[in-house]
DNA sequence: CGATCGCTTGATTCCGATCAACAGGAGTGG
DNA sequence: CCACTCCTGTTGATCGGAATCAAGCGATCG
């Protein structure tokens, strides 16, 4: 069982709230109704470094887009060893919940933007538009699909398979060409795929060794050999 | 890696279409819209142990309501390794999808009931009454939160909190007072938790030395000391 | 330039998987 | 009814992959 381990808060709360903005200018691609709805009604927030965006069990009062930067929603178990469920990218929503209070904590894993819209707001525009509404059933079921491909992957993948599915994800999500600039450390990627920092450490190396991917810095990872990787994730 | 494990589908497909059923009088409380419309709009299908509900990438012609018996939904891996998503017990609705196919299997633990209703049927009513496109997205919410909780148990615990967990679960969900009564094999235990048969079986053992458990028979299960289970449960 | 933090690498341990044998129970057919 | 087989579950012995323990490296920052 693996020891609690501090997670430190190194930025302090430090929300800037700012009027609607143009976020199709902040780099961030007209999607779904719901994607607009956020955008139309929210407010930028900025976010340092290991910052909470909320906690587990808080009042889900707000809804979040990412506009720059990443997310991590994780659940922690009481001696500390804690699982990652998603990270969140540009673009991504996250915080909708149907219930009262968030069923996660979030956290910035580097300084990141986020636009910050009222629930009530959305739960208000979604009853009047029933395209708001289905998008947010949409948002919740592409989550859930995510969540089951990860149940997977923990339940019955090897360490290496884990790590090339991961990197696959990442390429499909971040990827410039071969190239993946990571945003999370690789303690985020152990507390994701369920494993510790030095299997996964471990694991890319044994994959640079093998030439299936080059290691230029540890955030940048080159995809060298997609098919095998492709035939590791199953 | 485990090696590919061959699944029998001992009963052959012999759905029986009935006319609309009193449910309620089957057993079946009434709970959300969504499990009402599916009760008025669905024709009750008997599935043989073992039996194929639907498969993964068929299309999602339909939605389901267990009226009794137990479903599992799953996925696999090239090999035969199996993950189970989910267990469905009398009233839940499962095969609820937002895309256009199924994400993955749905088949029989045991002979059982399952109310069938045209997802079409299902769709165009939500479209006209908000409240049930809001009960289908809270029932997507709710396979969400239950999968972020496995994620958690399959990412981070041990075997024994993993089995802890399970039967607080199914305390929770189909106990007589203490007494559980599993409709699951070990097997489906084992692909449920992440873990293989042996262990399941091995911690069950441990946990009746302890006294923490009863086992009269190996699917009859008998709580003890609830108060150390919720303690394994973390 | 030293300190700190994140990452890598090596040595060893340990939990759960694998391999193997057997027991109990249900169903089948004589 | 019993003998037989098949299937599921239990238990024991051993193995192996990832965790843990430990050391050192390299980049970033004050």
């Amino acid at each position: 069982m693996g020891a609690f381990r501090q997670i430190d808060i190194s930025g302090a709360a430090r929300p800037v709230p700012v009027d609607t903005v143009d976020a199709a200018a902040a780099g961030v691609a007209t999607q779904s109704p719901l994607a607009n709805a956020v955008r139309l009604m929210g407010a930028v927030i900025s976010y340092a470094r290991n910052e909470e965006v909320y906690g587990e069990d808080e009042p889900a009062e707000f809804v979040y887009m990412v506009i720059r930067g990443a997310i991590r929603t994780y659940k922690l178990l009481a001696d500390g060893r804690r699982q990652i469920a998603a990270f969140r990218l540009p673009g991504d929503v996250f915080g909708l919940e149907v219930g009262e209070s968030h069923v996660f904590t979030a956290e910035a894993i580097a300084d990141s933007e986020v636009i910050v819209a009222k629930r009530s707001a959305i739960m208000t525009l979604a009853a009047r538009d029933g395209t708001v509404a289905r998008a947010m059933w949409a948002a919740t079921a592409r989550d859930l699909v995510r969540a089951q491909d990860l149940l997977l992957l923990l339940g019955r993948k090897s360490a290496q398979e884990r790590v090339a599915t991961f990197l696959l994800e990442m390429a499909d999500r971040v990827a410039d060409g071969e190239m993946i600039e990571l945003p999370m450390s690789r303690q985020d990627i152990a507390d994701y795929l369920g494993l510790t920092i030095e299997t996964v450490s471990r694991t890319l190396s044994q994959m640079e060794h093998a030439a299936t991917i080059a290691l230029p810095t540890c955030r940048r990872i080159e995809l060298r050999n997609r098919a095998l990787l492709s035939r590791l994730n199953s």
